[in-house]
This record gives structure tokens, C-alpha cells and sequence, in this order.
DNA sequence: CTGTTAGCGCTTTCAC
DNA sequence: GTGAAAGCGCTAACAG
């Protein structure tokens, strides 16, 4: 269906060289006169020539594509992410096949046969949990592939990101020096994510500082965010902060305190995860850990980029979360 | 850097039959005995075999995989749109290849000779106004493509979308209905987005309905509308309704009034553009026009691939923008 | 510095 | 129903 445009023989007659001359000028690698490269460049805008790309990868066996399958596209931080990844693929001359397996594992399964059979040749994977059946198809073809979103120096996978666990502990941690004892965490679902998973535990792991830590699990959206406040104020109604493991959770918890007459953070301290953008816009402004999304996606890019291009290992890359303090977590002053 | 793994000749002799019946298993077509598809079928299994792409694409001339380019993907309703097109695409077959232009008409045309480069048979663009060049390239090579986000009729190039004009004066309607006559429109860069300026020009158009009709162009994000708010109470302290030519951008005047102490409705009327999901969930709810995103995704979707199937012209589609009513609009009572 | 030539792995007539 | 063979358009030795 689509049309013959110029091909590389028809270059080679327009500007009376051979079509190896041709293929040595669009591939500026070895010698060519000045003056013949400069009579190719002219027939090839000319002739409006560009190389066929298929035939291209034929010979070589490289397509400079790498493919992302993520979660989701929608409404989180995941947007950042791709667009770091993209820039960074650009910037080589990479190209970037983004699927979407809407945490579940048979899709992510059928997104990477396609993107295999696209030609992907490196996969970027979303967290730690994936079918055997991928891993293993991915491995017997030989094709390098990183987990992202967590950082474990266990995984005998190279996983580029931050270490969910200790980030969890580390906000837990952080609202219990501010005085608070009794926290609910609000969370996405356990099943679709393993980085919420880590999460838990990390939590849990810090619980000794509280004298009361709840989970509440809702859906991944500020609509779940908002009727998970109603949850929390049924089971614990004492808590004096809520931690959510990601922003959009906390916009929908800030619209449920609020709808219910609470006030953050005079009533109920807020914390988030992600550092959406808004998240210092917000009133009062959200205090949330950062996670280094864009960094990620440049780290994975450029380490898959690197192993395509010289076999260079993939390694693990840890990436730090850090702690942006703002005004949604009250201060407890001690009350022995 | 890639590996030799099964070729159709290694099928081919694990089956004891020829590569071009090996062919025609894989694609499923022309007609295999029954008994000699399954023995090709578990060599294929045994080998792990999948037709290689680049081979593949050589012969027949097609890649399956269509390229879209959006200005962001971050913190908009871009993200709905990809979802939907990458879903349309996947139940076919076809590949999505994305690139990010940032509003700017060269990164869009580099992004897009790397898409071509790669093979991308089909063009999603956003929008109606685009560079020459990049217009002329894909006409000489003889591309479908389509403008999305918009609907002109009389474009020579297939418009797939809303017509923002009609949708921007509409609000600007309901909100004179209700009793307002002095109104600030919040919006995005207009050289950045053509749906911005046809949005400016159809309020304008329907700015006899009011007594004053002011504009601020900010930022498109949250911070952005945040401190338009300043800039409105600034220039129109006396405006009662604030119209956001995107949610986003809402979500920030409702914060940037609370902050200034301003309550919606009551004080100030607040009506957004995009219906992005939390719009509903806020309080109050926002009243906003729903922009049909994923419908318009799998539209161009399916429209290019037909296009590329069987040649059927790409005919440019409207969809409808519809206003959804919820508690930002507080009613004027008529004070004559 | 440039040309010749041998494939890359597959699909697709055309025979049988 | 199946096989043989001719390319698809390009790159990469290998000569010269």
C-alpha cells in the first residue's frame, strides 16, 4: 500500500557513483571525496531519498528501537518518566515503542510479542513482578532488559530505581518524629504492583515507631483516594496522619478530608509519594517524597543504549527519594 | 549486537518442509494441511521462532506501526489519548511509535524524519497547524496523516476532533445563561497551540453576550493557573466567572482563590475544558467540557489503519465537546 | 577513494 | 497442498 520512493540504486544513477558510494555517504562512516559525497547529498534531496529502513536492519540486525512497557499512562507519574526515556533515546537516535499492560501480566505478555515482533531490541520493564513466560522468552532471545520503579542489588535483573521498602520506613519514620502514633496508609492495589507491595512492608518495617499503623487499599485514582478517607475514619478515627503512597491518592485524600470537615493539617497530617507537580500548589502544600522519574528514564535509556551498542552490562542503579518537607504534616507536640 | 536465533530455514528443516509453507503458516493464510501446519507449528514452538521484522517489512513493504506526536504527554489529557490509540492500534496489530514535540514545529519535524526513518507508515499529528516542511515530507512521500484535537471541515488535511472555536464560545454561552457578564478567560501560550487560539477566538465570538471579557495567558499547569489568579483578580477584580481553557489550569485557579480567600461558587465561578478525572471529585465539582479524547484515539486509529489496509481516504470527523454541569457555576439572579 | 558482489530473512509468484 | 526461486533495498567485505 504504501508507494516506491527513491531507492538507493536510484541515488547512485542521479549522481553517477555506486550505490556502496551511496550507502558509505548515508551512513557517514568511511572515505569519501569531498566533492562525490557532496553530488550524493544532492541527488538525495533531489530524489528526496531516505534509506529504507527495513533493509537497513536487515543486514545490520539493528533497528535502534527499545521498548517501555508500562502500568499506565494515565494520570501519574509515569508521563515524566516516558518522556525522560524519550528524550534521552532521541538524543542517539533511538526510537521508543511504549506499550501499556495495565498491570496484568498476560498483556504484558502480548504487548512484548508484538514489540518483539517490531523489532524492539531492549525492554524496559515497570517494577519487579513479571511472568516467568516473558522473563524467559525475553532471556532465550537474548534480549536486555531492565526492571524499573525499584532498586533491589539482589535481583539477578538489573533494576534501575529506588528502594520502595526504605522509602515507605523512611516517611513512617518521618511522621512519627513529628509525633504522630497512629498513621493509616492508603495504597493502591496490592495484586497490580509490586512497588505498593514494598511499600507495605517498608511500612510495616517502621511500625514499631507507632502505636497504631492501618492499611487502607483503594483504587489508583483521586476518586479512590477520596472514598478511601471515609475507610479510614471508619477503622481509625484517632489517626492524626495519612500516608499515601502516591500523590494522586493524596489529592483524593485531600478532597475527602475535606468534604468530611477536616482540616490538613490541623486535623489529619497528609504525606504523599511521587512529587506530582502540583503537589506544592496545592494549600496547604503537600510534603511527599520525590522520586527521580526522569532521572530513571534517562538511566535505563542510556544503560540499554550503551548495552546495544558495545555489550556493556546492564547494571543495577540505585536513585534516591528524597523527603520534600511542605505543610500537610502537622507537628505533635509531646504529650507524655 | 543481536543474537542468531531461528531463522524460517531452521523451521523449515525441523519440519521437513520448505520455507515458503513455513511462510504461509505464519501467516496464516493460503492453505496447509491441517497435519503439516501443526508439525510447522511446533517446530516454530520448539525453536522459539518469530519472523524476523526487518525481513518481513522488506518484502511486503509494511511495518505496522504509525507514529503519533503529541506537543506533552505529561499532566494532560494527552495521556488518555495515547492509551486509547495504543489500544485501537494493539487489537490489529499495529504498532504505536510516539514522539514528543513540545510545541515546536522543528522538534516536531526531526521527530518525525526519526519516525520515518524507522518506518512509521501513518502520522497522528496534533492540531491543525504544522511546519511546511514537515507537511511537504509527508505528502511527497505519500503518508496518510491526520490532525487531531480539532475539527475544520474545510482543511484539505483530515481533522479528526472538536471544533474548539464552537466548544469555547459554548461555555462562554452558559456561563452569560447564568447570569454572568463579566468573565476572564484562563488559557495556555497561544503559540503553542492552535486549539488554544481557536478557543480565544470563538469566546471572543461570543463575547456580546457579556459586558467584559478579559484574558490572561499563563503557564499550562497547575502553577500556571495558580498565579493567573492574581493577574485576574489584578486586571478584573470584578469578574464573576473564570473560564479555564483546561482543567489543569482550573485546578490551579481553585487553589490560587482559596488561597486569596475566594470560595467557589460563591465568589468566583470557576468552568474547565478537558474533563480530566478528578474534576468530578473535587469540591465543588467542577463544571467542565468533556473533550471526547478517547474516542478521538481510536478514531485516527482506526481511520489510519484502514487507510493502510485498503486505501480508503482519510475524512475528517467531529466529535462532540459536551458541557458538564456540576457545582463551580454558582447562578446570578437577573438584577436589572 | 570507489565499485562489485554476496547475502540478510522473508514473501510471493509460478510450477508441479 | 507444497516447493523452487526471484527478489525486496541495503550493508559490508573484498578488490582494485
Amino acid at each position: 500500500m504504501r508507494k516506491k520512493i527513491g531507492r538507493i540504486r536510484d541515488v547512485a544513477r542521479e549522481s553517477g557513483v555506486s550505490i556502496a558510494t551511496v550507502s558509505r555517504v548515508m551512513n557517514s562512516n568511511s572515505n569519501v571525496k569531498p566533492e562525490t559525497r557532496q553530488r550524493v547529498l544532492e541527488a538525495t534531496k533531489r530524489l528526496d531519498y531516505v534509506p529504507n529502513p527495513a533493509a537497513r536492519a536487515l543486514t545490520t540486525k539493528r533497528t535502534q528501537t527499545i521498548a517501555a512497557i508500562i502500568p499506565t499512562i494515565e494520570n501519574s507519574v509515569f508521563a515524566k518518566f516516558v518522556a525522560a526515556i524519550e528524550q534521552a533515546m532521541s538524543k542517539q537516535n533511538y526510537s521508543l515503542v511504549l506499550s501499556v499492560s495495565n498491570a496484568d501480566d498476560a498483556l504484558e505478555l502480548a504487548a512484548a510479542e508484538k514489540l518483539l515482533a517490531m523489532g524492539a531490541e531492549g525492554f524496559i520493564l515497570s517494577g519487579r513482578d513479571h511472568g516467568d513466560i516473558l522473563i524467559n522468552l525475553l532471556r532465550r532471545r537474548q534480549i536486555p532488559f531492565a526492571f524499573t520503579s525499584v532498586f533491589d542489588p539482589t535481583s539477578d535483573v538489573a533494576t534501575i530505581g529506588y528502594d520502595n521498602s526504605a522509602l515507605a520506613a523512611s516517611a513512617i519514620r518521618y511522621l512519627a518524629e513529628k509525633g504522630h502514633s497512629e498513621i493509616v496508609v492508603v495504597h493502591g492495589p496490592l495484586v497490580e504492583s509490586d512497588r505498593t507491595v514494598a511499600r507495605k512492608v517498608g511500612a510495616i518495617s517502621a511500625g514499631h515507631l507507632l502505636n497504631r499503623l492501618g492499611f487502607v487499599e483503594t483504587n489508583l485514582s483521586v476518586a479512590g483516594g477520596k472514598t478511601a478517607v471515609l475507610e479510614v475514619l471508619a477503622i481509625q478515627p484517632r489517626a492524626t496522619a495519612i500516608l499515601c503512597f502516591s500523590d494522586v491518592l493524596a489529592l483524593g485524600v485531600y478532597f475527602g478530608l475535606g468534604d468530611a470537615g477536616l482540616h490538613v493539617p490541623k486535623d489529619v497530617s497528609v504525606m504523599g509519594f511521587d512529587n506530582l507537580d502540583w503537589s506544592k500548589e496545592i494549600t496547604p502544600a503537600l510534603t511527599t517524597i520525590n522520586l527521580p522519574a526522569r532521572q530513571m528514564g534517562t538511566a535505563v535509556a542510556e544503560q540499554l543504549m550503551r548495552t546495544l551498542e558495545d555489550g556493556t552490562p546492564l547494571v543495577s542503579q540505585e536513585l534516591n527519594g528524597t523527603i520534600i518537607e511542605r505543610n500537610s504534616v502537622r507537628i505533635i507536640p509531646r504529650q507524655k
